[in-house]
DNA sequence: CAGGATCCTAGTGGATACTG
DNA sequence: CAGTATCCACTAGGATCCTG
């Protein structure tokens, strides 16, 4: 048997493509995502808001994610077509409860903090 | 004001160094981590039936991923010295935990599957 | 202001051959 | 059996410059 799909307890996939799970897990993977997300939580914010608050993220990177979340429909991106233009970005009601879920990974994370780093010293010093 | 550490609702940076939660996201969204800990779920496994079971995974990938998940405690690896070798991986109890938080995550996925694909295609027809 | 277009690098992962 | 050791490909992401 191979693992295509996993039922017990739950599906996973390695294949890239058409797998649900890979899409969720890479977007919580990458780079900005959840950094972005995690500051819409607090309300919309405009794009160069974003670029100026995001430490050391490039208008490409950003720009990037804000389309893959919008694409995904977890943020919306609202144009005032003034010039100069304003765009606001803030996330929907479904990138909130992502954000919810994310934010309880986080807490399972500092839960484990010492343990996690406890475990790589003593692995790294003795084989 | 720069982010590096956003205190609502939680710290997120981008910074790689010496940020726990980096390190739990790089993990998650890796290729094969949560595939490995979720067929470990069921129980322990030895490292060639690992192999065959999961799909596509080269020896490389499956002994960096399970070397990776050791270093942190999330998996417990178990030789046996006969001849020929065998060896055993299983989760920790912590590990176990990670694997709870992340079919949460899964969860989550299957329960916003519709609403993602659909909200694609529009993206991806209609500019 | 809010990006698009380019070019480039580094790290992640694949393929395969070999070994204690 | 349970890995190493190499070599290679691909892509996520960075740096910059340009524009409606």
């Amino acid at each position: 048997m191979s693992v295509r799909h996993i039922d017990v307890p739950y599906s996973v996939s390695a294949n890239t493509d058409n797998c649900l799970l890979r899409g969720v897990l890479d977007r919580v993977g990458d780079k900005w995502s959840v950094l972005i997300m995690s500051l819409l939580l607090d309300g919309p914010r405009r794009y160069s808001d974003l670029r100026r608050v995001i430490d050391g993220i490039s208008p490409r990177m950003l720009t990037l994610t804000l389309r893959g979340l919008e694409r995904d429909g977890l943020v919306l991106r609202k144009v005032t077509p003034t010039t100069p233009p304003k765009v606001d970005y803030s996330l929907t009601q479904v990138g909130r409860t992502l954000s919810g879920q994310v934010s309880e990974l986080i807490g399972w994370a500092e839960q484990h903090y010492a343990y996690i780093s406890d475990s790589r010293r003593r692995y790294d010093e003795k084989g």
